[in-house]
DNA sequence: TAGGCGCATAATAGCGCTACGATAAGTTTT
DNA sequence: AAAACTTATCGTAGCGCTATTATGCGCCTA
């Protein structure tokens, strides 16, 4: 029946018709091509002011949004950036990532965000998400990665930044401070403070290498500079908290009989330590000298107040930042250096 | 001259070309085609086992990452859940968004984060650009908005959650708990205890309305259940930090002649306030009892240890992940509750 | 007044993938 | 054995936008 309908006479497919509103629909209504809306849109001075006026009044009467997604598409290049850290629940990259995210938005990046629970595996497989969005860049934590992961990131051509560290070759750029000196610079604190018997007190530090770093810089420093000092490095394999800290602290009490120093990776695990000593009625830093790392919110508050190296996780963050963008407006950004040091500073407050 | 051939013998546009292998460089190599690849890819059981085998070979041979981008734009929802806080540097909204990204992950999905500072209209900024990118679902901390952001979110059409907060209507879908029953029971708490001189100590409760509930639900609470009582509350424009604990505590000290009690909107708060109280050599609790919000990570290790309503940042994070991930497995989620209370508790430790 | 140059705008071809229908086999039913 | 199903695979039309080339128009120069 009807032969010569069947073949010729195809019924148009129907798709899910989206019912959002299309640059098209935009266009239509401000009288123009959709080319021409799209220019506006990226570049509002190449249109006259009269299309471009007419525009916006048809942008905002149909309350057109943009689809980045068809945007990423053609433009071969997402307006994303992909941020990789070990955990956000630490405060050092809450700080980092949200200013991070507070001067990527106001150039219109999204930031995409990724724990990868200090495992190399885990960050591999988001690696492999965040190279799937073709993002702007992309955000390391850390210099230690896969072969794999440093090979895709290679391979893909994406920016990439390496943060909170720096001392080896960075796959493409790096933010950051070296954390030997961190640990160094503690150890010559506590010195400069006569103590002798010193203990550095680390979470994690099987998977957390910077800490790790930190810790044997410390006792390097401490074996160089005095040869009358001992030295202990102590770790917890669980997180840094201020539970860690009491442990910890207990645990160096034990093991080195006179001691009189301590540096603690972290701050809250150096605040866990402050508590056990005023439990035991331990006092510092008239017996026992105590430095931390990462002047957290509490400790210019707590009692006695805490001397610890501020990091600048904000720093890093802006810096991150400033690479990024550079890398994205302008083509050559060799002249500038790829590899920024953030450094530290030692705040000195009551606790040595 | 050579009229016929300008018109007709046009060059090929040339794009840039993206070296990226893509499905149909994997389809070639298994010789299958690209449909059987995408749908190996997304549903593997529907391909014969020889041909999936053919094809992970070709995948793996090629190194070849899919591009999300150009699924999106042909799904019409990109595997993308936006999700915004007032703030990552905040441990409560830090430990659900760390949730919430590993389930989320688990099943394929990529969180996008943004922070509002607690402001309605860059809440409605990050909510304009978050619809851009077709997400999956959008997560929003509270149930105050601008009323453009809510018109913005229904007309879109995509799940909207709305976390750490019911009470009034949501948009679509509510995962959190009652602030003025926290603040209640923190009254019911201290005036259990014997207090009658109270105090709520609270930071930038002008812009945080869930404070500024907590603080009300206390207040009501006070006056309802003891006439005796007097309740103040105190409020310190800044963020909730240690520092502004213990100006906080001096401020009550001065307005609340005998204070006996007092409840902060958040633990680091709590935490300043006990140092102040050490600094002042006031007991705790005999002089005055605190109790906090939050149960943070110091709350159980510090002296004396903090009283506290643990809101249950992860479960929260949880909850929401189920909520999400039920809308998009299955299309008719509407037997499912669509609020989801997740309660606070009271722990009692010693500072009350 | 013809030729040339700039500028604003338009037309068009994909970006890489998924969804939809079509097709080609193989299997059961009548 | 033909019809009616299955099941696995394929072909192809977009998804909504950007990049690139093409076009039209006004203006200056000679």
């Amino acid at each position: 029946m009807d032969a010569g309908n069947s073949s010729q006479n195809r019924v148009p497919r129907k798709r899910r018709k989206m019912q959002r509103v299309t640059m098209m629909d935009v266009a239509k209504l401000a009288q123009v091509s959709p080319s021409t809306v799209s220019l506006y849109l990226r570049k509002p001075a190449a249109v006259s002011p009269a299309a471009g006026q007419e525009i916006a009044r048809a942008v905002s009467t149909l309350g057109y949004v943009p689809n980045l997604v068809a945007g990423g598409l053609a433009a071969a290049s997402s307006k994303v950036v992909s941020i990789i850290v070990p955990s956000i629940r630490n405060a050092f990259f809450a700080e980092t990532v949200s200013t991070l995210q507070s001067e990527l938005a106001a150039e219109g990046l999204q930031v995409i965000l990724g724990h990868s629970e200090y495992g190399e595996d885990q960050e591999e497989a988001l690696v492999r998400t965040a190279l799937s969005w073709a993002p702007a860049a992309v955000v390391l934590t850390g210099l230690s990665h896969s072969a794999e992961t440093c090979k895709l990131l290679r391979a893909s051509g994406v920016p990439v930044v390496e943060m909170w560290e720096i001392g080896a070759k960075p796959i493409d750029m790096a933010v950051g401070f070296s954390h030997p000196q961190v640990g160094a610079s503690a150890a010559r604190h506590l010195l400069s403070k006569g103590r002798r018997s010193i203990a550095f007190l680390g979470a994690r530090m099987q998977e957390d290498h910077r800490a790790a770093k930190r810790a044997s810089g410390f006792a390097d420093e401490a074996k160089h500079a005095a040869e009358t000092a001992t030295c202990e490095v102590i770790n917890h394999p669980g997180a840094a908290t201020v539970e860690a800290g009491s442990l910890l602290l207990s645990r160096a009490l034990q093991q080195v009989p006179d001691l009189d120093g301590i540096a603690c990776s972290n701050d809250l695990i150096a605040l866990g330590a402050l508590f056990e000593c005023q439990r035991r009625e331990i006092a510092v830093p008239d017996r026992i000298a105590v430095i931390g790392f990462g002047d957290l919110d509490f400790s210019a508050s707590c009692i006695p107040s805490l001397t610890t190296i501020r990091p600048s996780g904000d720093l890093i963050g802006k810096e991150v930042a400033r690479l990024i963008l550079g890398g994205i407006h302008s083509e050559h950004p060799e002249g500038a250096s790829r590899i920024i040091d953030t450094g530290h500073v030692l705040i000195e407050r009551r606790s040595t």
